[in-house]
DNA sequence: CGGTGTACTATACACCGTACGTTATAGCTT
DNA sequence: AAGCTATAACGTACGGTGTATAGTACACCG
């Protein structure tokens, strides 16, 4: 007989476990193939048990993305306001950067979780100290988070796709079909624009161009 | 007899009607609830009648982003150059609100599509007459892009979050958990972010900033 | 020792994308 | 007009998904 297959244990599964076997399963299997399954397999447990933890797969993401921000570094109190404002962004990117299924539950997941709250609190902190009102506050930190979120998902994005050869090669050729007649622009830029997609260089410009233009407008 | 249902005419299928109702579709069940069998449906057609058309479901993804990135109007020639940056990006982002799947194409699909190098092409002109130098001006298209990108999606994201009942009564009860002894900043300005998140004041601020920042660094 | 709550399991359903092989027809050739 | 061929649409099937519902066995408490 195949052995009506030993139940496990009946304390072997925790939140804390789930979302941490969930999280690794994302960086080794990239995040679109994760499933309820899988991870239920990979903890050696029957799907529904996961059910017992989180009401559904949705519930997970919100407890995976909470966990990641987590690792959001505090921001240094020694610095001068940009730096500051800087290493706030910058550690927000990296974090992305490391963890790349951030940027895809940041991207498509509403908003909540401590840890977030937590990160905007930090964020919000050094802007109003910086001498903004509460609007101009309020405003500046929503650009500045959806500047590094769409400026990190899309380096994400161009390097996942440069990784894939099928998908780069298709770019390729879709640009070399371009007629430098009809696009003569984006023809001569193709190399600059390749070379300058992602990278600290290019997040730091953009980052700048706002914390310059906060500047100029900023009451001194 | 239930008549074995008759077998659909020839050449009721195109790539351009198939593109059009799968659009439509996803605008009217939204994006993530979009399927080819539902697609294959609405057009009265096996679901594998579609895979004379594309090679499979990210293909026809793709075709819809393409059709449109055609959509995006072509930069006014009659403004000066800052105003013709706002004027592209504010409508890439009204594409984008009119069409909300459009955000969710362009942050996880790979780039391609002549289209997209069309609009490229507008915006990197503009950059370009401006004045700036080719490793600028393509660093300055990618941030203008990515910021319109992550502000847009953003604001689409709020918004559904706002038209769900439930998340939304999940947020609010979350934000009233915060201490204002932990999170005093949050706390202080939550009416305030709630109040800014979105519209296009919103939008502009960030793009006001960029603008900004670029004329504080352009060579006169 | 018996009862109760609950952590895990089993089964099942309704879907999904798509590989593979088949069929019928539109249009060309003769 | 007859026949051939290319191909548009089809049917079937496979392996996967999330999760509703009902069941089971263990830990703990009286």
């Amino acid at each position: 007989m195949p052995a009506s297959r030993a139940r496990t244990p009946r304390n072997t599964l925790s939140s804390e476990l789930i979302v941490q076997t969930a999280l690794d399963l994302m960086e080794a299997k990239g995040t679109d193939a994760f499933s309820l399954r899988g991870l239920a397999a990979e903890l050696g447990v029957g799907p529904m048990a996961l059910y017992t933890y989180f009401r559904n797969k949705d519930d997970l993401y919100d407890a995976v993305r909470d966990h990641l921000m987590a690792l959001v570094p505090a921001v240094p109190q020694e610095l001068a306001w940009p730096d500051q404002v800087r290493s706030v962004c910058r550690g927000m990117r990296a974090l992305m950067l490391q963890h790349p299924c951030l940027a895809q539950l940041l991207g498509s997941r509403p908003l909540s979780g401590h840890e977030t709250a937590r990160v905007a609190e930090g964020l919000l902190g050094v802007l109003r100290s910086a001498g903004l009102d509460a609007e101009t506050a309020a405003r500046t930190h929503t650009t500045l988070f959806t500047y590094v979120l769409g400026a990190t998902s899309w380096e994400i994005q161009m390097a996942a796709e440069r990784r894939d050869p099928d998908s780069w090669r298709r770019l390729r050729t879709t640009m070399e079909s371009l007629s430098s007649h009809q696009y003569p622009t984006v023809v001569e830029l193709a190399a600059e624009l390749a070379r300058t997609t992602g990278g600290d260089e290019q997040f730091d410009y953009g980052l700048d161009l706002l914390l310059a233009g906060l500047e100029v407008r900023r009451p001194s």
